[in-house]
RNA sequence: CGCGGGAUGGAGCAGCCAGGUAGCUCGUCAGGCUCAUAACCUGAAGGCCGCAGGUUCAAAUCCUGCUCCCGCAACCA
């Protein structure tokens, strides 16, 4: 089974484009082993516990549950407005999750993984957090935005991380394949060099409520990060006690993917979380993969409330639809590395390779043969050089881009199919189909040409289903194929049967122009009409 | 000597590991076509591959030094 997980957002304010472009990116993956026929649970959800909840909350003078819940409706609408095809939703405050939590802490505790101790420390008062020496300014001091910095000495719960750590070296160094990409696990291998120190797992309740209680102490409330990472377990049926309205643990875990931002994969991720589970005693196989994406940066910069430049989603999928954001969001970034968001990019891309490309090749296609064939395509008889080559390049596309897609790979797996539609449409202009059709004796060449290019069609629709579930079915529709009856690996040509009939074509990708765009456009036809006249 | 990423025609990138005519997408310009979403196809212009040395018959690619940009503190994926 493929269990795919995301993290889980944080739900102290509203998503951006940076949360959107890691759900897509798991839904492509999701949805590509779902076609590949693979039985695919997709995990996704927010984290809705911590003191920053709690301190938003107050400020809006509401219950944290309830601030939670407002932030997490915004979540769930984005997700859906995006296609995001999740099986499961894991929100932090589930009676089910709790209840996993704390089995777990009891169970650690058992183990004796967990220990009390006292620490003593500055504090920051308004920030509500001991403060280190990173904290400390130039001249040694803490700054003013933490206000208030007292010495506090404070009880509280530990879980012993240290003990783990030479199982983590040795794990994480032979086992290059738990972070993709590679540079990403040289990073933790150093930060692991750097684990000195075990992790206190709990906040005293009087100064924060809004968490898990400890079930041995329920005066401290559960460390965020601690209860939050268990999320992809409790949520997958772990310690459900055949919970039924929970998957099957057994036939899920390990997690496939847990696909995370380079922000946490140090140390949550990386370090915490396969520490926790090692300290559950998972074994070495049942360790999941992480999958670190990089960030998208908006001009060059990091996005940030302090610049203001923060892109909301919703506002993208306004402007030019949830599915070309999706196009974009999988085929300019490249998976592992920080992108570059920019939305004359995204307009361009969309414009070019599914407006001017794949959709006016599908339509000149199906127009043609529903205006020259009646709407019924033949199997072909006869050959030639330039038919043979489509297929052959259509039979690479295929290969590169299950390859790609399997490696999570999406741009390349994108840029392979938009190769094979370029050549398409140069065969085409090679081949003159409507010179063909003035020609009774070119009848049999006519149907060879279109038989190509639709099935040509068909298979790449098919394929970007995974990206794409929205326009892939509408131009399988009018090409009148079910894809239920498809699955990639198995793509071979001649799914176009004898007599196969087609729907006249409707546009699927319309350009967005802009008004100057437009402008320059009608002034360029324009010029050509006076120049023909001439 | 903190760690890492980067510098390639107007923009964004590939090529570098395994040296040997510098490639792709977009844009620009000129043709062509008319089936099509003012789309498509062909061709052209445009780069001393950050700088300086070195190795080599030959360096964007290997070695050395240098310059500049971006992350590694917070909000935050």
């Amino acid at each position: 089974m493929f269990y795919i997980t995301t993290a889980i957002d944080y739900t102290n304010g509203a998503p951006h484009i940076g949360h959107a472009y890691e759900k897509v990116l798991a839904d492509v993956i999701a949805r590509w082993h779902r076609m590949c026929g693979e039985e695919t649970y997709f995990l996704a959800g927010v984290d809705q516990h911590g003191q920053k909840v709690q301190q938003k909350a107050e400020a809006e003078g509401v219950k944290p549950l309830q601030y939670a819940q407002q932030v997490t409706q915004k979540f769930t609408a984005l997700w859906e407005r995006l296609g995001i095809s999740y099986d499961g939703w894991a929100a932090t405050s589930d009676p089910r999750h709790e209840k996993c939590v704390q089995k777990i802490l009891s169970d650690l505790l058992e183990k004796g993984c967990l220990y009390k101790k006292s620490y003593k420390g500055f504090y920051s008062v308004r920030q509500e957090q001991f403060l280190t020496d990173k904290e400390r300014g130039e001249d040694g001091t803490f700054g003013s935005e933490w206000g208030e910095v007292i010495e506090l000495e404070e009880e509280n719960w530990y879980f012993n991380l240290t003990a783990h750590i030479p199982w983590l070296r040795e794990y994480v160094t032979t086992h290059p394949e738990v972070v993709t990409p590679e540079f990403r696990r040289q990073d933790l291998l150093m930060a692991i060099e750097h684990s000195t120190n075990d992790l206190c797992i709990s906040r005293p309740a009087n100064r924060l409520s809004w968490g898990i209680p400890l079930p041995f102490a329920p005066d401290f409330v559960t460390y965020v990060w601690f209860d939050a990472l268990i999320n992809y377990i409790s949520f997958a049926g772990y310690e459900s006690d055949g919970d039924a309205t929970l998957p099957d643990f057994e036939k899920l875990w390990p997690a496939a993917y847990e696909v995370i931002g380079k922000d946490i994969l140090i140390p949550a991720h990386g370090i915490y979380w396969l520490c926790m589970l090692h300290a559950m005693g998972f074994t070495d196989e049942q360790m999941p993969r992480l999958l670190v994406h990089g960030w998208l940066n908006i001009k060059g910069e990091k996005m940030s409330k302090s610049l203001g430049n923060i892109v909301d989603p919703n506002d993208l999928c306004d402007l030019f639809g949830a599915e070309a954001l999706r196009y974009y969001l999988a085929r300019d970034t490249k998976t592992g590395y920080d992108s570059d968001y920019d939305p004359e990019r995204l307009r361009m891309i969309y414009n070019s390779e599914l407006a001017n490309d794949l959709g006016n090749l599908a339509n000149r296609s199906l127009n043609m043969c529903v205006r020259y064939c009646d709407a019924t395509l033949h199997t072909p008889t006869g050959d030639d050089d330039s038919s043979a080559a489509l297929r052959k390049s259509l039979a690479d596309a295929t290969s590169v881009f299950i390859d790609r897609m399997n490696a999570c790979n999406t741009a390349d797996a994108l840029g392979a199919l938009n190769a094979h539609v370029s050549l398409c449409n140069g065969y085409i202009e090679q081949k003159q189909p409507w010179m063909l059709a003035k020609d009774p004796t070119k009848a049999e060449e006519l149907q060879r040409v279109l038989y190509h290019l639709l099935e040509s069609v068909t298979h790449v629709s098919f394929l970007l289903g995974c990206v794409l579930p929205e326009a892939s079915a509408r131009l399988l529709a009018q090409l009148q194929v079910d894809a239920a009856e498809l699955q990639p690996q198995k793509l071979s040509w001649g799914i176009l049967k004898e007599g196969h009939k087609v729907q006249a074509p409707s546009p699927v990708f319309p350009r967005i122009l802009t008004p100057e765009e437009k402008e320059k456009l009608a002034a360029k036809a324009a010029a050509k009409a006076a120049k023909n006249k001439a």
